[in-house]
DNA sequence: AACAATCGCAACCGCCAGCCC
DNA sequence: GGGGCTGGCGGTTGCGATTGT
């Protein structure tokens, strides 16, 4: 059994592509668009897979791409993606215009983990690393399993460990879940909620920046705003289901920042 | 100069979700 | 409802380029 081949691989080209190939290519979707990647090759004249076509376009071929270095700037913008998103290097490379996922995927492999190790930083969870071998060395035991599933809720929301890590220079605070609290929601909902959203920093900084802001449960002074909305991974019509886990922010994981804009940017 | 090791990136692979019939 | 098809994604591999010995 098993599935079917994508293409007839017995009569595809693999490999680098040629020139020829790239101006078949390029000249077919100039004509026709972006079509159906599956008949696009024969279509065009390519002894390809629809798959190898599609790749072939977006990551190299597409006209918008911006090649060359990522400037620092973007570096740290990855970084406060990734933070957010995990490795979703297509939601990454949505928001930095010219860059393609499997770009922003080798870079990220190759350059900013390194880069962040050299901070001490973990690449994965964006916390220190002497943090978490501290957290790992509690996590043997009987307590092991349950430290594991903490880590992963981490995982779903650890902008704010990395907030907090870049908050000596950055002058506002993290507001990372403590264990205690992550493990209490993963003991709650026995589900993650992967719904994000975004409220004021409990600093004395985020007091300023409060403008008509839901008033949060607890803090006094905390906006939430969905992350789903705010970056624009869904669009109106899609519904997103803030309003709802907002109505039930126990189990909630938020993402803290200051709510002026270009936040995002790097610091 | 020759070889080995490492790096960087393009391309491939397999899985998954959404759509359509 | 479910099965097949397709597009899209993330992880991995392959290989040329570069650097070190």
């Amino acid at each position: 059994m098993g599935r079917s081949p994508c293409c007839e691989k017995a009569h595809t080209n693999k490999g680098a592509w040629t020139k020829e190939e790239d101006e078949r290519l390029v000249s077919y979707i100039r004509a026709h668009g972006e079509g159906c990647w599956r008949s696009l090759p024969k279509a065009a004249g390519l002894l390809r897979c629809g798959k190898s076509c599609r790749l072939r376009w977006i990551n190299y071929l597409r006209p918008d791409l911006k090649r060359g270095n990522f400037t620092e700037q973007e570096d740290e913008f990855i970084i406060k993606l990734h933070g957010l998103l995990g490795n979703k290097w297509s939601l990454i490379a949505g928001r930095l215009p010219g860059r393609t996922d499997n770009e922003i995927k080798n870079y990220w492999n190759t350059h900013i983990k390194r880069k962040l190790l050299r901070r001490g930083l973990d690449p994965m969870t964006h916390r220190p690393i002497i943090d978490i071998a501290g957290i790992a060395s509690q996590q043997e035991g009987a307590a092991a399993s349950i430290a594991t599933a903490v880590q992963t809720i981490r995982y779903t929301k650890p902008a704010a460990a990395s907030e907090a890590a870049d908050s000596a220079e950055e002058g506002h605070s993290g507001s990372l879940l403590e264990d205690e609290e992550l493990g209490r929601c993963f003991d709650n909902s026995r589900e993650l909620n992967l719904d994000l959203s975004i409220s004021l920093p409990h600093s004395p900084m985020s007091a300023t920046a409060t403008t008509t802001a839901a008033e949060a449960p607890g803090s006094g002074s905390e906006a939430i705003i969905c992350l789903c909305c705010h970056l624009g991974f869904k669009n109106s019509t899609e519904g997103c289901s803030c309003s709802r886990a907002m109505a039930q922010t126990t189990n909630v994981f938020r993402y803290h920042r200051p709510v002026e804009e270009g936040g995002y940017n790097a610091a």
